[in-house]
This record gives C-alpha cells, sequence and structure tokens, in this order.
DNA sequence: CCTTGATCGTTCGGAGCCAAATTGTACGGG
DNA sequence: CCCGTACAATTTGGCTCCGAACGATCAAGG
C-alpha cells in the first residue's frame, strides 16, 4: 500500500506539529480514534450485508430499534437511534413504501404516530440481523470479549458526558453571547 | 427526563428479543457504542467551538490533516480524513473560497493536486485547535488518561482489521456473486 | 508517434441530515 | 365554547456524503 500512513504515524506528526501547545493527547487519541473506528465499521458494514439488502446505515438503525422495541412512538425511535426527528419523517416514509414499517396514528393522543414492523420488515430483520451480527463480531474480531467489554463501558461514559453534561457545557462556552446562527436551514417566511 | 430510555436497559432489551438466536453480545455492545460515542462527539464539537468558527466536523478535520501533514496531495487527504474524493473535491474547494485553503497542481504531475493552508488557515487553527482540544477533553472527562489509552489502543485494532482485512472479506461474502447496485449514485450516460 | 491501461481529480444522482419554521392536536382557564 | 400555551410530527432550505461515471494525464510498449 505505497504511500499509506498509518495512524500511530498521523498521531506521532500531530504531536510534532503541536509541540509548543499544551494539548490532551489521551483524549484527542481517544476521540480521533472513536470517529476514524465509527466511520471504518459503518462502511465495511454499508458495503457488505446492507448493501445488498438495499439499505442504509440510518435505515437499518431505525428498522433495529423498531424491531426490538416493538411497536414505538416515532420521538422515541429518533432519540434512540440517534437522529433528528426529521431525518425520521424521511426515512420511516422510504421504509413504509416498501413494506417494511407501517406509521400509524396513536389511538387516543392524535400527535402521536406509532411505529411498527410489518411482516415482511420482521421477516427482514429475523434473517438480516444474524448476518449483520456477524461482521458485528469481524470488526471487533482483534479484541478478546473482555476487552469489548471495557472499551464499550467506557465509551458509554463519554455518551453519558455529553448527555448529562454537554447542554451546560455550551452554554457556558458561549457566556451569554448569542449563539451562532447554522449557515443552512429554514429561514422565517417573508 | 420522561421517556428516556438508558443505553443499558437497550441493550438488555435487545438480548431478551434476541433469546433465540445465537449472538456475539459484546461485540454488538462495542459497535453500538462506537457509533453513538462518534455522533454524540461530533454533536457536541459541531455546536459549540466549530459553530462559531462556523466549520462542520469533515471541514475542520480537513482543515486539522492539512495543517497537522502540510502540502498534501488530495487522495492522501481524503483517505486521512475518512471521506470520499468526492467529497473532498467539494469541501476543499469551500474552504479555498473562504481564503483557508489553497489547492495548487502539481508541478510535475499534471492529474495531482495539493492542498495547503493559507496564512488565514493557520491563523485559524491555531486559534480554533487548542478549543477544540479543550472540548475533547470535556467528553472524555470521566475517562482516566490510562483508560483513554486503553480504549484509543482497542479501537485502533477494529480500524486496522477493516483496513487490512475488510475487502477481502466483502468478497469472500459475495462469493461470487454481482455486487449489488447502490441506489443512488451517478448512471451510465446514454 | 500512437495505442492501452492505470490513476488522478471532478461531476453528478440520490440519499441523509440538521435545525428552524410550520402545521396540527391537546388541554387548561376564562 | 374560545382562547393561549405546550408539545407532537412534518416541511423546508441548505449542506454533506458516497460512489459510479467521466475526462485528463501519465507511463509503458510497440
Amino acid at each position: 500500500m505505497p504511500g499509506h500512513r498509518s495512524i500511530t504515524e498521523a498521531e506521532k506528526l500531530a504531536a510534532a506539529k503541536l509541540g509548543g501547545i499544551e494539548i490532551h493527547r489521551e483524549q484527542m487519541a481517544v476521540v480521533a480514534n472513536i470517529y476514524r473506528a465509527a466511520s471504518a465499521v459503518r462502511q465495511h458494514l454499508e458495503n457488505s450485508v446492507l448493501r445488498d439488502a438495499d439499505l442504509t446505515w440510518t435505515s437499518f438503525v431505525v428498522l433495529w430499534v423498531v424491531w426490538v422495541w416493538g411497536e414505538t412512538e416515532t420521538r422515541h425511535v429518533a432519540e434512540e437511534a440517534g437522529i433528528s426527528k426529521g431525518t425520521l419523517t424521511g426515512v420511516s416514509r422510504t421504509l413504509e413504501s416498501r413494506g417494511l414499517m407501517t406509521r400509524a396514528g396513536h389511538p387516543s393522543d392524535g400527535r402521536l404516530k406509532l411505529l411498527s414492523l410489518t411482516d415482511e420488515g420482521e421477516a427482514l430483520m429475523e434473517r438480516l440481523f444474524p448476518r449483520f451480527n456477524q461482521e458485528e463480531a469481524f470488526v471487533a474480531s482483534r479484541l478478546s470479549d473482555e476487552e469489548c467489554r471495557s472499551i464499550a463501558e467506557g465509551l458509554r461514559q463519554v455518551v453519558r458526558q455529553v448527555e448529562e453534561e454537554g447542554e451546560e457545557r455550551r452554554l457556558t462556552l458561549l457566556d451569554g453571547a448569542e449563539p451562532a446562527r447554522r449557515r443552512s436551514g429554514r429561514r422565517a417566511k417573508g
């Protein structure tokens, strides 16, 4: 693989570049590798089992959440799947049009919608999940069960930290200033 | 937080749902948490330091790579940043239009382009990186330095596994069959 | 020269994605 | 019954992203 640069080499270069700056090296490395690993895993799974089921990572995750939780309100599915409500509207509509999912109104609260799998969706997941899990095992095959457990637990700590203290932290950083507008997004009419 | 469902609760439900199926639980958990952590970290950083610099995660990573490596051919930047060549074309053009980056032709090979930072780009990174790193420390603040090191090392194993054996694995899975077409993407003309 | 094949970066179609604006429903107090 | 507030999903605008197709360039071998 000519011209290929390994991770650790990049990290060494970074350290050199940052010679004069005080940094949190371990924390930098863990964040960089979390993201790198996530991309690698997603790419492998999208290009293997998900590809021939014609599913994206996101649509698979949505199916998985509904499969595991059973009939669920959309806001919970969005949170559990880690996507915004707006994204879920589009994804779930696509899955509905493919006959894998139904979107029913809540019997007593007209604002809510309930997602559940069709029989076809259930069958797909029963067929697909074992293959998906097989590839999860493949990507993690250089780790022992014990290492998987401790890494997973460490990553949960990261998630909890952001979920429980992230918002407050962001407010502190702003320190009363106006939050900068996002470049994209809907504008006020008129 | 009414209606909120914790990670571990979801994992228990999953285990129940999958009672009859033989699965690799630890590997499933580690993959799920890698992705979850990556999303959480990205979201926190995009909504704090990157937001007021008006940068996305990807454009920051591209700037970072070129900052650390110095003048670099685009294909290497794409690989290092973990994005496709096509995406890099758009991102680097945006960064160029904002005066943060230059894209020069290679002196002896007309096919190549070389990316480097402008003075303004350098200045931005010198100002931005410490703040970025501060937030990396924030998200990892529930982990000790030692835990960060061992988690980062574990994640590198995942990345290496996919990089070194992923392609062969995907070919094995296909077992001679035609690779399924992607739903999106450019079609042959005519 | 002139192929032929490999390898760049770029283009482009289709999907994903967020956050703000909007629409629709629920429910409490006049 | 009619407000006003709260909260649900949806719409919308602008961008990101991938990967296949493409055009340009290079290098090797007639």
